[in-house]
DNA sequence: TTTAAAATCCCCCAATATGGGTGATTGATT
DNA sequence: AATCAATCACCCATATTGGGGGATTTTAAA
């Protein structure tokens, strides 16, 4: 069964090259080009890809929120982000919106067969500097200035819970729970928790995230 | 300039198999081989290395606490898990640690190299499918029984801050986030902020998070 | 070994936040 | 016409929070 591609890029050029590649290839079927997502979005159900090749900076609705609206619709649809720079801000965002990869236009063309395959193996096809961003996005700041005590203190603060149910949980008073809260206020120079949320969220002191 | 390695692997033949293979390659030249992590840390500083093979099931330290001290020594060093399985919750925990990659140990020598090559030149190396699983771990649900608003609310909420605080930043009254929060709390079946954060960060309906 | 830091616990106090209830109004969307 | 979203209001009781004093024990570093 030949793989469906579609093509949501704005420059015709490269849109007609990418097109052009793709249909010599056996396995793929480009079956339509667009150059916005509004007019890829109503034939979406026609087209019913396997994967598509979505340019972020689009006249109307941006690559990101097309992103969006696509694995709505379709939700196994592959959605490969093609950029010429790698602005984390938008590779974070495209990837929020479920994009499967991020690989940069000024690849050669080869390179962009290699990463849909990618993709279709089950991989997540990402340029060098983007997948170190990403994993480096894991990792969490090995120098704070709060012990151990207090991050675990923190981490339970930053999921809601109360000064009381983090005693429960750590099986301690909830006065020294309390000592904890205000040695962290005084060490972060803060006074809420809201604040101190924010600066160990920054900071990565604290997950919030699994895979 | 020879890119220094060090190998941590209590299996004898595939350490001693990885050695060999490195040490025909021109730009690497093996340090030393390590049994456990232990031995490892007492030799970093003279090893120096630039790259660890870091095995993760080890007698002793195991490789996500050998992988954090290791970092915490040498920032710039890049640790690569290597392993037999895929599992999702030490693949996490190696990459919050610190990890600069996550390999499977039946790959082929070529591969190894391979891997190596693309850490050191400024890459994330992994298999297919913890790509996959890495980016999806972005991903936001799209299915949620709360509107954009209550999104937001919570996502406030997850934040730690007051509902005067979050009525300020969106400009409302107190009152319109009270009956927000009750409106959450009445679709996910809870009865407090704890109990409603978990459900949003389970379900990646809030983020947390950035590149 | 002296010192410092971390982790534990206790009391007081006042202001604020929270959760639940019962409403109402306006503007979309259907 | 009916539903939902978003906005706002008032009542009430309890829980939580932040700040101020302390204290003890264990652990780690100088």
């Amino acid at each position: 069964m030949k793989k469906r591609i579609t093509i949501i890029e704005d420059n015709a050029s490269i849109r007609e090259g990418f097109s052009a590649v793709l249909d010599t290839i056996e396995k793929y079927k480009v079956m339509n080009l667009y150059s916005n997502c509004e007019d890829a979005l109503t034939n979406l159900d026609q087209d019913q890809p396997d994967v598509v090749l979505m340019d972020i900076e689009l006249p109307g609705m941006d690559g990101i929120a097309g992103t969006i609206r696509i694995k709505k619709q379709l939700p196994n649809c592959i959605v490969l982000i093609i950029t010429v720079l790698e602005d984390s801000e938008k590779v974070f965002r495209s990837l929020c919106a479920g994009a499967g990869g991020y690989i940069v236009k000024n690849s050669n063309l080869s390179e962009i067969v290699q990463n849909i395959d990618e993709a279709l193996a089950g991989g997540a096809p990402m340029s060098l500097s983007i997948a170190r961003m990403v994993v480096q996005s894991f990792r969490q700041q090995q120098d704070s200035p709060l012990t151990d005590r207090e991050i675990q203190v923190l981490q339970s603060i930053a999921e809601g819970k109360s000064y009381s149910k983090i005693a429960l949980d750590l099986y301690v008073s909830k006065e020294t729970i309390r000592s904890h809260i205000k040695n962290i206020y005084r060490k972060l120079e803060v006074s809420s928790k809201a604040d101190a949320i924010k600066i160990a969220n920054s900071n990565k002191w604290v997950t919030g995230r699994s895979l």
